[in-house]
DNA sequence: CTATGTAAACAAC
DNA sequence: GTTGTTTACATAG
């Protein structure tokens, strides 16, 4: 562990700034927010003078004691037959006189009415004073952060946010950064309920059902669900506790900057949230963790860090292209919901890690991609099972589930083409990747969608499916532009390492040829090594590059959630914007694996010079096994109405077949032409090379760029696990060779009325 | 092989 | 010390 003689010098970096440009109301991160406001009053007076005495009581009988042996915790009794908002009375009572510095965990039990339910099996860690009659509820809260979620429920009545989050405050008040606190809705979802699910089978839950569904409201229903929980969760709630939520450090990070309306937290804002929802990091887990979650944060390309205008306060940001605005709640729910069988199986696996305990697995690890449902027909041979019969709404949803099961799953994925000519605007490459991923950003801060510079273009890959491929393969690594080696820097490593050279190499740029220079005594040994080489070093994970990237959904909310309108393509925007970013053809290939490659200069450039291609996410699939997916399946209603879907397909991942272009319309997959999206933005490759023309009718270009975009829809197929991810379906429709209208006009809806 | 988790070395603040 | 990046290793699937 220590000191690793081969790790390679790192190189100073410096941090770019990035410029606000034009982000127009990012400026600070000052934001509008409105949590200072808000805060501030609560906490200002947070004094705690009273402090706690030993036992406040409070309206409706609740009680609020010391916890005996727990620092920092206090027990709160509730009767029977309190309700919510006398609850939140009185926690909010006893907040703002602990102040700050007061007990940040709060243990709720039940008094004096039924024990629901037995306790059922203790914690180890926690909380459990009483296991006999704790039913707790509880949740801790964050030293500072707050207390927001907690189960408590947002009082129906109360004021919707305000109140709530007022709460917060009391229990420490966001800290700068802030907008974690943001959104009130999202946050919801409490360890319960993660736990609900993952013991759930026995959820009866159905008022969670029920609540979720209904988005709006949920605050409400949220609390209710809370508060009440689920029998069956309840039971094992403390265990819960203590164990380690099936999501992956990524999914986590999702999750939080998610839950805020600005969608963007800061490092430690991140690391708040999770430890309110997720007490085992706040308890249990070693501080590790935390090392964990900038890890991802560097490691992810989906990731983007922002900073504030003035520079001084960084925000984590999801790109656009690859946020799926996927919150707690949505997963919770999708896990939760599809049918019964499923659910089932959803259980199942996740009980497995509760049993087993293990390492974790997982549930979410593939937040990325996204799911539509769908049903296709033609062949069935592909993969899916029949089992389709299920009512295309459904479907989706169970389709991912079932799929998940046998580990493939299809999606169609309506893709636009974006980004096409690109126009590229980006002279300038590298250095000026990040400055437009704020662009995008700042744009939207709530429908980043938009821009999203990225869509990507493509670069590579193609499949052949058709007609030809596109040649773009791989560029040149050198040809980047320099600074940024962007992203692909993966692959240089591999040859490099073996190397000899102690001293880092500085790029290295190909040495490709050297490899199979090698010796082969050399090669004996090292080649071991290589092999790991190659595929450890992960550097970041970019999206990939050339592949329209799945689509991005663009779910509405739809489930659950938030309100995030995750719209994410809009039409115009994306337009544009695709085309920068870009592709990297990094790889050029259709494979990603990484080699090393070279890597221009400092290792540091990492995300911001890349151009983004959002792949990483994308081309994840859901979680592998598990089954849910929390891919907002949306109902390809919303989607694909007016708007153009992303596109989304291909990636180059791994997996040849992968990559998949799509196509616009029917009539233009019939055709099929090589789908060049690619085009590139910064021309690294060769123009020549990517430039071919685009299939059939070079669309008109920028003119009907939008209009072109129209959504393309593709079927895919997705594996599970990346690798496959997707395969195109090969269909036909007997007609539409001809179609005289443009391509646009037909669209894969049409075919498939269920898609509408 | 890939994705993920962990630990750690470093750099820049 | 915190935040970010990047390597290296380990491991499950």
């Amino acid at each position: 562990m220590k000191t690793s003689p081969r790790r390679p010098l790192i190189l100073k970096r410096r941090r770019l700034p990035l410029p606000v440009q034009n982000a127009p109301g990012e400026t600070s991160e000052a934001e509008p927010k409105k949590a200072p406001a808000q805060q501030e009053p609560g906490q200002a007076q947070a004094s705690k003078e009273v402090a706690e005495s030993n036992s406040c009581k409070f309206p409706a009988g609740i009680k609020i004691i010391n916890h005996p042996t727990m620092p920092d915790t206090q027990v709160v009794a509730v009767p029977n037959n309190a309700n919510i908002q006398s609850i939140i009375t009185a926690l909010t009572a006893k907040g703002k006189e602990s102040g700050s510095s007061g007990p940040n965990k709060f243990i709720l039990i039940s008094c004096g009415g039924a024990p629901t339910h037995p306790p059922g099996p203790q914690p180890q860690a926690q909380t459990s004073n009483d296991p006999n009659r704790t039913k707790v509820i509880t949740d801790t809260l964050g030293p500072k952060p707050a207390a927001r979620d907690v189960n408590l429920p947002r009082p129906p009545g109360a004021l919707p946010g305000q109140r709530w989050e007022s709460c917060g405050m009391w229990s420490g008040g966001q800290r700068a950064g802030g907008e974690a606190a943001g959104c009130t809705l999202d946050n919801s979802l409490t360890n319960i309920q993660w736990l609900g699910k993952m013991s759930s089978d026995g959820l009866g839950s159905c008022s969670i059902k029920q609540e979720v569904e209904e988005k709006e409201n949920h605050h409400l229903e949220q609390s209710q669900v809370k508060v009440e929980e689920p029998p069956g969760a309840s039971a094992s709630w403390q265990d819960s506790m203590s164990e380690r939520p099936p999501y992956s450090y990524m999914a986590m990070i999702q999750f939080a900057i998610n839950s805020t309306e600005r969608k963007r937290m800061t490092l430690k804002d991140i690391y708040t949230w999770i430890e309110d929802h997720f007490p085992y990091f706040k308890h249990i887990a070693k501080p590790g963790w935390k090392n964990s979650i900038r890890h991802n944060l560097s490691l992810h390309d989906m990731f983007v860090r922002e900073t504030s205008a003035n520079g001084k306060v960084s925000f984590w940001t999801i790109h656009p292209s690859a946020n799926r605005f996927l919150t707690l709640d949505q997963v919770f729910k999708q896990q939760k919901r599809p049918n019964p069988e499923l659910r089932r199986n959803v259980t199942i696996k996740t009980e497995l890690p509760l049993g087993a305990r293990r390492k974790m697995k997982p549930l979410l690890p593939r937040v990325s991609s996204y799911l539509v449902p769908i049903q296709f027909p033609v062949n069935q041979s592909l993969v899916l099972q029949p089992s389709v019969k299920v009512p295309l709404p459904l479907a989706a949803s169970l389709m991912s589930s079932e799929l998940a099961r046998h580990s493939k799953r299809v999606r169609i994925a309506p893709k636009v083409l974006l980004a096409d000519e690109g126009i590229a605007p980006l002279p300038t490459t590298g250095p000026v990747k990040e400055e437009e991923l704020l662009l995008g950003e700042g744009l939207s801060p709530l429908l980043p969608v938009q821009s999203i510079k990225e869509e990507e273009i493509q670069p590579g890959e193609e499949t052949p499916h058709l007609g030809r491929p596109i040649k773009v393969e791989s560029p040149p690594l050198e040809e980047w532009p320099s600074p940024s080696p962007s992203v692909k820097e993966e692959l240089s490593r591999s040859w490099e390492d073996s190397s000899h050279s102690p001293t880092p190499r500085p790029k290295k740029s190909y040495s490709g040829l050297k490899s199979p220079a090698r010796c082969v005594s050399e090669m004996l040994v090292i080649k071991r090594r290589e092999r790991r080489e190659m595929s450890r070093s992960r550097r970041k994970q970019h999206l990939l590059p050339p592949c329209l990237d799945e689509p991005e959904l663009l779910f509405s909310e739809g489930p659950g959630t938030s309100r995030q309108a995750p719209e994410l393509t809009l039409p115009a925007e994306s337009s544009e914007p695709a085309s920068q970013l870009g592709y990297s053809q990094e790889e050029g290939g259709p494979f990603k694996t990484p080699r090393k490659e070279t890597l221009p200069i400092s290792s540091t450039p990492s995300k911001s010079v890349l151009p983004m291609t959002p792949e990483s996410w994308r081309l994840t699939p859901p979680a592998k096994g598990e089954g849910l997916d929390f891919s907002p399946v949306r109902t390809p209603q919303s989607a694909f109405g007016p708007l153009p879907d992303s596109l989304g397909l291909t990636d180059l991942s791994t997996t040849p077949l992968k990559s998949i272009p799509l196509f616009d319309s029917p009539r233009e997959l019939l055709n099929s032409e090589p789908f060049d999206l690619t085009s590139d933005p910064f021309r690294s490759c060769s123009p020549s090379d990517m430039e071919v023309p685009k299939p059939g009718p070079p669309e008109p270009q920028v003119a009907s760029l939008s209009a072109n975009r129209s959504l393309t829809e593709g079927l895919v197929l997705d594996t599970m696990n990346d690798s496959l991810s997707k395969i195109l379906l090969d269909i036909s429709f007997p007609g539409l060779e001809e179609d005289p209208l443009g391509p646009d006009s037909v669209s894969w809806a049409q075919f498939i009325p269920e898609l509408r």
